[in-house]
DNA sequence: CTTGACTTTGTACCTAAGTACAGGGAGGAT
DNA sequence: ATCCTCCCTGTACTTAGGTACAAAGTCAAG
Protein backbone atom coordinates (compact mmCIF):
# COMPACT_ATOMS: atom_id res chain seq x y z
CA UNK A 1 0.00 0.00 0.00
CA UNK A 2 3.03 1.99 0.49
CA UNK A 3 3.49 2.21 -2.99
CA UNK A 4 4.63 5.09 -5.22
CA UNK A 5 3.86 5.21 -8.89
CA UNK A 6 7.06 7.22 -10.63
CA UNK A 7 5.03 10.09 -11.05
CA UNK A 8 4.93 10.45 -7.60
CA UNK A 9 8.04 9.53 -6.37
CA UNK A 10 8.93 12.13 -8.85
CA UNK A 11 6.94 14.73 -7.56
CA UNK A 12 8.17 14.00 -3.95
CA UNK A 13 11.26 14.62 -4.88
CA UNK A 14 11.18 17.15 -7.32
CA UNK A 15 12.73 15.84 -10.47
CA UNK A 16 11.65 14.87 -13.42
CA UNK A 17 9.95 11.41 -14.30
CA UNK A 18 12.77 11.04 -17.04
CA UNK A 19 15.39 11.77 -14.35
CA UNK A 20 13.83 9.29 -11.83
CA UNK A 21 14.01 6.65 -14.55
CA UNK A 22 17.83 8.15 -15.41
CA UNK A 23 19.00 7.05 -12.01
CA UNK A 24 17.59 4.16 -12.20
CA UNK A 25 19.47 3.50 -15.27
CA UNK A 26 22.99 4.76 -13.74
CA UNK A 27 22.28 2.83 -10.50
CA UNK A 28 22.12 5.25 -8.58
CA UNK A 29 18.95 3.63 -7.12
CA UNK A 30 17.61 0.62 -6.73
CA UNK A 31 16.21 -1.40 -8.97
CA UNK A 32 12.32 -0.78 -8.08
CA UNK A 33 9.57 -4.04 -8.15
CA UNK A 34 6.89 -3.67 -10.86
CA UNK A 35 3.34 -4.20 -10.86
CA UNK A 36 2.39 -7.37 -13.03
CA UNK A 37 1.86 -4.38 -15.92
CA UNK A 38 5.21 -3.22 -15.63
CA UNK A 39 5.07 -0.44 -13.70
CA UNK A 40 7.72 0.65 -11.34
CA UNK A 41 6.73 0.74 -7.49
CA UNK A 42 8.33 3.01 -5.48
CA UNK A 43 9.06 3.29 -1.71
CA UNK A 44 9.37 6.30 0.36
CA UNK A 45 13.48 5.30 0.87
CA UNK A 46 13.83 6.08 -2.76
CA UNK A 47 12.06 9.34 -2.37
CA UNK A 48 14.82 9.75 0.27
CA UNK A 49 18.12 8.76 -2.27
CA UNK A 50 16.59 10.59 -4.83
CA UNK A 51 16.59 13.65 -2.35
CA UNK A 52 19.96 12.74 -1.37
CA UNK A 53 21.22 12.78 -4.91
CA UNK A 54 20.47 15.86 -5.36
CA UNK A 55 21.84 17.82 -2.17
CA UNK A 56 25.14 15.89 -3.10
CA UNK A 57 25.04 17.26 -6.53
CA UNK A 58 24.63 20.68 -4.90
CA UNK A 59 28.23 20.64 -2.96
CA UNK A 60 29.50 19.52 -6.11
CA UNK A 61 29.82 15.91 -6.67
CA UNK A 62 29.18 14.43 -10.03
CA UNK A 63 26.79 10.97 -9.98
CA UNK A 64 29.45 8.83 -10.26
CA UNK A 65 30.65 10.49 -7.07
CA UNK A 66 27.61 10.07 -5.58
CA UNK A 67 27.15 6.38 -6.68
CA UNK A 68 30.38 5.49 -4.58
CA UNK A 69 29.02 7.66 -1.85
CA UNK A 70 26.31 5.74 -1.57
CA UNK A 71 28.21 2.45 -2.27
CA UNK A 72 30.28 3.60 1.07
CA UNK A 73 27.17 4.82 3.36
CA UNK A 74 25.45 1.43 1.87
CA UNK A 75 28.47 -0.74 3.48
CA UNK A 76 28.23 -0.35 7.10
CA UNK A 77 31.54 -1.75 8.37
CA UNK A 78 33.33 0.87 10.62
CA UNK A 79 35.67 2.68 8.00
CA UNK A 80 33.09 4.12 5.88
CA UNK A 81 33.37 7.28 7.99
CA UNK A 82 36.88 7.85 7.14
CA UNK A 83 36.29 7.33 3.10
CA UNK A 84 33.61 9.58 2.90
CA UNK A 85 35.89 12.36 4.77
CA UNK A 86 38.52 12.13 2.52
CA UNK A 87 36.44 12.09 -0.06
CA UNK A 88 34.90 15.33 1.37
CA UNK A 89 38.05 16.66 1.70
CA UNK A 90 39.62 16.18 -1.94
CA UNK A 91 36.76 17.63 -3.08
CA UNK A 92 37.14 20.80 -1.26
CA UNK A 93 40.43 21.01 -2.20
CA UNK A 94 38.98 20.89 -5.63
CA UNK A 95 36.32 23.79 -5.12
CA UNK A 96 39.11 25.67 -3.53
CA UNK A 97 41.20 25.32 -6.79
CA UNK A 98 38.15 26.62 -9.08
CA UNK A 99 37.91 29.36 -6.43
CA UNK A 100 41.30 30.70 -7.31
CA UNK A 101 40.98 30.34 -10.57
CA UNK A 102 38.20 32.52 -10.91
CA UNK A 103 39.74 35.13 -8.41
CA UNK A 104 42.77 35.46 -11.23
CA UNK A 105 40.18 35.33 -14.13
CA UNK A 106 38.42 38.52 -12.05
CA UNK A 107 41.08 40.12 -11.54
CA UNK A 108 42.57 40.03 -14.83
CA UNK A 109 39.32 40.81 -15.95
CA UNK A 110 38.97 43.95 -13.85
CA UNK A 111 42.48 45.47 -14.51
CA UNK A 112 41.20 45.44 -18.30
CA UNK A 113 38.18 47.06 -17.51
CA UNK A 114 39.61 49.71 -15.72
CA UNK A 115 42.25 50.34 -18.34
CA UNK A 116 39.17 50.60 -20.38
CA UNK A 117 37.31 53.11 -18.63
CA UNK A 118 40.98 55.12 -18.19
CA UNK A 119 42.17 55.52 -21.90
CA UNK A 120 38.20 55.48 -23.74
CA UNK A 121 39.06 58.98 -24.90
CA UNK A 122 42.06 58.35 -26.92
CA UNK A 123 41.38 56.56 -29.68
CA UNK A 124 38.35 54.40 -29.29
CA UNK A 125 40.42 51.03 -29.37
CA UNK A 126 38.84 49.03 -26.24
CA UNK A 127 42.16 48.24 -24.18
CA UNK A 128 40.26 44.96 -23.77
CA UNK A 129 40.29 43.79 -27.49
CA UNK A 130 44.08 45.16 -27.73
CA UNK A 131 45.16 43.63 -24.90
CA UNK A 132 43.79 40.38 -26.22
CA UNK A 133 44.86 40.40 -30.14
CA UNK A 134 48.45 41.74 -29.83
CA UNK A 135 50.73 41.41 -27.26
CA UNK A 136 51.85 38.24 -26.57
CA UNK A 137 52.42 38.78 -23.24
CA UNK A 138 51.57 34.76 -21.49
CA UNK A 139 52.94 31.98 -22.76
CA UNK B 1 54.82 33.10 -49.55
CA UNK B 2 53.89 33.54 -45.86
CA UNK B 3 51.03 31.26 -46.43
CA UNK B 4 50.93 29.01 -43.55
CA UNK B 5 49.22 25.47 -43.98
CA UNK B 6 46.90 24.01 -41.37
CA UNK B 7 49.25 22.20 -39.22
CA UNK B 8 51.76 24.83 -39.44
CA UNK B 9 48.79 27.67 -37.86
CA UNK B 10 48.24 24.98 -35.45
CA UNK B 11 51.38 24.50 -34.37
CA UNK B 12 51.93 28.06 -33.60
CA UNK B 13 49.07 29.26 -32.05
CA UNK B 14 48.92 25.66 -30.20
CA UNK B 15 46.05 23.80 -30.80
CA UNK B 16 44.80 21.22 -32.66
CA UNK B 17 44.50 21.06 -36.32
CA UNK B 18 41.01 20.08 -35.73
CA UNK B 19 40.29 22.79 -33.76
CA UNK B 20 41.37 25.15 -36.08
CA UNK B 21 38.37 23.91 -38.42
CA UNK B 22 36.51 23.97 -36.23
CA UNK B 23 36.92 27.70 -35.66
CA UNK B 24 36.56 27.62 -39.36
CA UNK B 25 33.18 26.10 -39.35
CA UNK B 26 31.93 28.23 -36.36
CA UNK B 27 33.01 31.31 -38.40
CA UNK B 28 35.33 32.29 -35.43
CA UNK B 29 38.31 32.79 -38.14
CA UNK B 30 37.62 34.26 -41.66
CA UNK B 31 37.22 31.60 -44.16
CA UNK B 32 40.92 31.05 -45.54
CA UNK B 33 41.85 31.04 -49.60
CA UNK B 34 42.94 27.53 -51.18
CA UNK B 35 45.65 26.22 -53.23
CA UNK B 36 44.23 25.33 -56.46
CA UNK B 37 44.34 21.46 -54.22
CA UNK B 38 42.21 22.81 -52.02
CA UNK B 39 44.59 23.20 -49.19
CA UNK B 40 43.75 26.21 -46.84
CA UNK B 41 46.32 28.90 -46.75
CA UNK B 42 46.60 30.68 -43.64
CA UNK B 43 48.39 34.25 -42.70
CA UNK B 44 49.94 35.34 -39.11
CA UNK B 45 46.45 37.30 -38.67
CA UNK B 46 44.67 33.79 -38.27
CA UNK B 47 47.09 32.81 -35.79
CA UNK B 48 46.67 36.03 -33.60
CA UNK B 49 43.38 35.50 -33.72
CA UNK B 50 43.27 32.01 -32.55
CA UNK B 51 45.82 32.92 -30.03
CA UNK B 52 42.98 35.86 -28.77
CA UNK B 53 39.99 33.11 -29.27
CA UNK B 54 42.37 31.06 -26.76
CA UNK B 55 43.32 34.20 -24.08
CA UNK B 56 39.72 34.79 -24.10
CA UNK B 57 38.48 31.80 -23.23
CA UNK B 58 40.60 31.53 -20.24
CA UNK B 59 39.00 34.72 -19.10
CA UNK B 60 35.35 32.65 -19.40
CA UNK B 61 33.86 33.78 -22.50
CA UNK B 62 32.56 31.04 -24.35
CA UNK B 63 32.67 30.89 -28.53
CA UNK B 64 29.85 32.57 -29.28
CA UNK B 65 30.95 35.45 -26.60
CA UNK B 66 33.80 35.43 -28.24
CA UNK B 67 32.39 35.93 -31.96
CA UNK B 68 30.87 39.02 -30.75
CA UNK B 69 33.90 40.20 -29.34
CA UNK B 70 35.85 39.52 -32.74
CA UNK B 71 33.05 41.42 -34.33
CA UNK B 72 32.39 44.62 -32.40
CA UNK B 73 36.67 44.59 -32.25
CA UNK B 74 36.25 44.40 -36.22
CA UNK B 75 33.73 47.35 -36.69
CA UNK B 76 35.83 50.34 -35.78
CA UNK B 77 33.29 52.69 -35.10
CA UNK B 78 34.06 54.51 -31.73
CA UNK B 79 31.40 52.81 -29.41
CA UNK B 80 33.32 49.63 -29.64
CA UNK B 81 35.01 50.10 -26.55
CA UNK B 82 31.76 50.92 -24.55
CA UNK B 83 30.18 47.86 -25.32
CA UNK B 84 33.38 45.48 -24.78
CA UNK B 85 33.57 47.12 -21.70
CA UNK B 86 29.75 46.20 -20.73
CA UNK B 87 30.53 42.47 -21.48
CA UNK B 88 33.14 42.09 -19.32
CA UNK B 89 31.69 43.44 -16.73
CA UNK B 90 28.86 41.27 -17.23
CA UNK B 91 31.25 38.57 -16.80
CA UNK B 92 32.88 40.09 -13.86
CA UNK B 93 29.68 39.90 -12.56
CA UNK B 94 29.25 36.01 -13.64
CA UNK B 95 32.29 35.18 -12.19
CA UNK B 96 31.56 36.75 -8.87
CA UNK B 97 28.20 34.84 -8.31
CA UNK B 98 30.08 31.62 -9.69
CA UNK B 99 32.27 32.34 -6.76
CA UNK B 100 30.26 33.30 -4.37
CA UNK B 101 28.08 29.57 -4.78
CA UNK B 102 31.52 28.00 -4.54
CA UNK B 103 32.63 29.49 -1.52
CA UNK B 104 28.93 28.48 0.40
CA UNK B 105 29.70 24.47 -1.06
CA UNK B 106 32.86 24.82 0.68
CA UNK B 107 31.80 26.21 3.78
CA UNK B 108 28.89 23.67 3.53
CA UNK B 109 31.42 20.82 2.93
CA UNK B 110 33.89 22.14 5.60
CA UNK B 111 31.29 21.77 8.45
CA UNK B 112 30.18 18.51 7.49
CA UNK B 113 33.55 17.15 7.68
CA UNK B 114 34.33 19.21 10.89
CA UNK B 115 31.65 17.42 12.14
CA UNK B 116 32.70 14.41 10.68
CA UNK B 117 35.99 14.30 12.50
CA UNK B 118 34.52 15.58 15.69
CA UNK B 119 32.25 12.35 15.89
CA UNK B 120 34.27 9.88 14.62
CA UNK B 121 34.36 7.23 17.79
CA UNK B 122 30.89 7.04 18.27
CA UNK B 123 28.76 4.74 15.84
CA UNK B 124 31.15 4.80 13.05
CA UNK B 125 28.44 6.60 10.75
CA UNK B 126 29.54 9.60 9.18
CA UNK B 127 27.75 12.94 9.48
CA UNK B 128 28.18 13.50 6.14
CA UNK B 129 26.37 10.81 5.37
CA UNK B 130 23.66 10.69 7.56
CA UNK B 131 23.06 14.98 7.06
CA UNK B 132 22.99 14.53 3.30
CA UNK B 133 20.29 11.18 3.96
CA UNK B 134 17.98 11.42 6.58
CA UNK B 135 16.95 15.44 7.90
CA UNK B 136 15.28 17.12 5.34
CA UNK B 137 16.71 20.00 6.59
CA UNK B 138 16.74 22.69 3.55
CA UNK B 139 14.15 23.08 1.30
C1' DC C 1 57.12 5.70 -59.75
C1' DT C 2 56.47 4.71 -55.22
C1' DT C 3 56.40 5.83 -50.48
C1' DG C 4 55.27 8.54 -46.58
C1' DA C 5 53.65 12.55 -44.63
C1' DC C 6 50.31 15.72 -45.15
C1' DT C 7 45.61 17.47 -46.45
C1' DT C 8 40.65 17.19 -47.67
C1' DT C 9 35.64 16.03 -46.46
C1' DG C 10 32.06 14.12 -43.75
C1' DT C 11 30.47 11.76 -39.97
C1' DA C 12 30.59 9.93 -35.52
C1' DC C 13 32.14 10.02 -30.88
C1' DC C 14 33.33 12.15 -26.21
C1' DT C 15 31.64 14.06 -21.16
C1' DA C 16 27.64 15.30 -18.02
C1' DA C 17 23.27 15.20 -16.82
C1' DG C 18 19.59 14.93 -18.34
C1' DT C 19 15.16 15.97 -21.83
C1' DA C 20 12.11 14.79 -25.63
C1' DC C 21 9.66 11.93 -28.42
C1' DA C 22 7.52 8.01 -30.81
C1' DG C 23 4.73 4.07 -30.51
C1' DG C 24 2.45 1.18 -27.69
C1' DG C 25 0.06 -0.76 -23.30
C1' DA C 26 -2.82 -0.12 -18.83
C1' DG C 27 -6.22 1.80 -15.48
C1' DG C 28 -10.10 3.93 -14.15
C1' DA C 29 -14.16 6.98 -14.88
C1' DT C 30 -18.13 7.73 -17.64
C1' DA D 1 -16.88 0.74 -25.20
C1' DT D 2 -14.48 4.94 -25.12
C1' DC D 3 -11.61 8.55 -23.37
C1' DC D 4 -8.08 10.49 -20.86
C1' DT D 5 -4.17 10.12 -18.28
C1' DC D 6 -0.54 7.64 -16.94
C1' DC D 7 3.09 4.31 -17.79
C1' DC D 8 6.39 1.44 -20.61
C1' DT D 9 10.67 1.02 -23.83
C1' DG D 10 14.08 2.60 -26.83
C1' DT D 11 16.29 6.03 -29.25
C1' DA D 12 17.74 10.52 -30.33
C1' DC D 13 18.60 15.17 -29.09
C1' DT D 14 20.57 18.88 -26.06
C1' DT D 15 25.05 22.22 -24.67
C1' DA D 16 30.08 23.15 -25.25
C1' DG D 17 34.06 22.41 -27.18
C1' DG D 18 36.15 19.83 -29.25
C1' DT D 19 38.51 14.81 -30.86
C1' DA D 20 38.78 10.71 -33.85
C1' DC D 21 38.40 8.24 -37.90
C1' DA D 22 37.73 6.68 -42.70
C1' DA D 23 38.37 7.22 -47.52
C1' DA D 24 40.36 9.83 -50.72
C1' DG D 25 43.49 13.29 -52.87
C1' DT D 26 48.29 15.81 -52.88
C1' DC D 27 53.06 16.84 -52.50
C1' DA D 28 57.98 16.14 -52.19
C1' DA D 29 61.94 13.07 -51.77
C1' DG D 30 64.42 9.22 -53.22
Amino acid sequence: MTGLKISEVAEKSNVNIETVRYYEKRQLIPEPPRTRAGYRIFSLEDVDRIKFIKRSQELGFTLNEIKQLISISDDKTQVNSEEVLQYSVQKIDEIEAQIKDLEKIKKTLQDLTVQCSGSRSSDGRCPIITSLTGGDSHE
